[in-house]
DNA sequence: GTTCGTCTGTACGCGACCGCACAAAAATTA
DNA sequence: TAATTTTTGTGCGGTCGCGTACAGACGAAC
């Protein structure tokens, strides 16, 4: 079934991390590492929950599509979180699709797995609350960024919450696939991002997207960014850090290189 | 402290109804029945969560506000569910400001009693939990629907569900009120309503709006209301209604009149 | 009845984004 | 090298909603 060949801690992904070791130890024999390439469809609009993933730097985007097929990207999930928190909620589905925005590892585990640990109530049933609850504010968030900017400020918001969640400068990402996150025509995106091309933000060529003034990027998004950087700032520290002997200097270099 | 002045079951709010007898008998002497008057803000946007409140048919708005004073409506609480939820994620404060849109009774408890009940891992622990789930999918349709849907189409979605939570069919609702919900101009709202009355599916008088064509007015609305209307339905069925010899006849009886 | 404040109807120019469509450029394959 | 596919750049008319502004209409208070 689970193949037990999960590294032992530290942990990448936060929420692993900020288990206590005899947490943690419940849980390992049950995790297992895995790739999360590029494109993957982790679960479908409506789709039955199997396992629930940990991821390390990849970025996973949380979308919701219409009946009539057009897409927006309501929520987005990295090392800070958890795929599929609607399980610990009582539901089995995931409500969004979740797709691999930005590839890169991760951990699994399977669904009944996560749901015993949490029913145990221990630090796992905490944090993964405290992560819906940090779901939730950016969901709030990025519907009202929705209603109120302009595609060009969602856009830098947009590279810039990507950013924050993987270990490079350099997002492989075409015109096409951002359109589908933003809500808006590919066209839209194509003169927005050369708009913040000319101010020097990005530079891309086919399919990648370059990171090069972070902080000027940072002055031209709307102010939906530093709302949500807080909350996603606050997470690690604000779940109770029982820290089992875990190496906190390991996270720390892994954060976004920034 | 507490008035001990709360009504016996049978309650017309849905997360209290479906409480086993027990559980509602330890909750009880907590219990505050009170006045939710049209326009009371129950928490300010990060606003200190001392009460949580549990409406019977006033509907109460989770309203983001912007650094720049803009406000968007981006979830609806009514008899199917709490206000607060953040309560039992594990954060203090509301991200949102609640406020009172159409006024009518509910109840309410004090922070810390919700949170002992809470900590029991009883019924109230799965049907908070199971709200929360539903409140961040309503979240999330809401925020693809911001995004992708005309003003008259989202006008109508949020009559409808608005009519969903009250018991009448006159709703107290200014254009400017409106306005401020949909994120949108006030002279906006006004051209959108024209369009719904000249349809025939509303009438209004300052500051009312009557709805008189229900299936019309859901005809008109975007796709999104039968997808927020099913999980809404969904709600009291989904979670385990315990049923402590509860008169469910009696919240039939104060469904919505359509 | 008169006054006053609130709410609603309407107008106008403007900018953002849409749908559509096509060409150019870069990568991939033959 | 040539052919093909994918990705990006660009244009154009149309629509929606914005910001602003003002007038009329209704209801409450005096």
């Amino acid at each position: 079934m689970s193949i037990p060949q999960a590294p032992s801690p530290p942990h990448r992904n936060h929420i692993l991390a900020a288990l206590p070791q005899a947490d943690y130890d419940r849980l390992a024999p049950h995790l297992e590492q895995i790739e999360l390439p590029l494109g993957r469809i982790l679960y479908p609009a409506d789709g039955l929950i199997n396992y629930a993933y940990f991821p390390t730097h990849a970025m996973i985007s949380l979308v919701s599509q219409q009946p009539d097929g057009a897409t927006v990207e309501v929520g987005l999930t990295g090392f800070e979180g958890m795929t599929a928190i609607s399980l610990v909620l009582g539901v089995d589905r995931s409500p969004h699709q979740c797709i691999v925005q930005i590839n890169d590892g991760g951990i699994r585990a399977r669904a009944d797995v996560i749901m015993e640990e949490f029913k145990r109530g221990g630090a796992l049933h905490d944090l993964l609350l405290r992560y819906a609850q940090s779901l939730l504010q950016q969901v709030s968030q990025i519907a009202a960024c929705n209603r109120l900017h302009s595609v060009e400020e969602r856009l830098a918001r947009w590279l810039l919450m990507s950013h924050d969640r993987c270990i490079c400068d350099e997002l492989p990402l075409t015109h096409e696939f951002i359109s589908q996150m933003l809500g808006v025509r590919r066209a839209g995106v194509t003169t927005a991002a050369l708009a913040l091309q000319a101010e020097g933000f990005i530079h891309y060529t086919r399919g990648r997207i370059t990171i090069k003034d972070r902080p000027g990027l940072e002055d031209f998004a709307c102010a939906c960014y530093p709302i949500l950087k807080a909350e996603f700032d606050r997470l690690p520290a604000g779940t109770q850090n029982a820290g089992g002997g875990l190496d906190d200097r390991h996270i720390d270099e892994c954060a976004p290189t920034h």
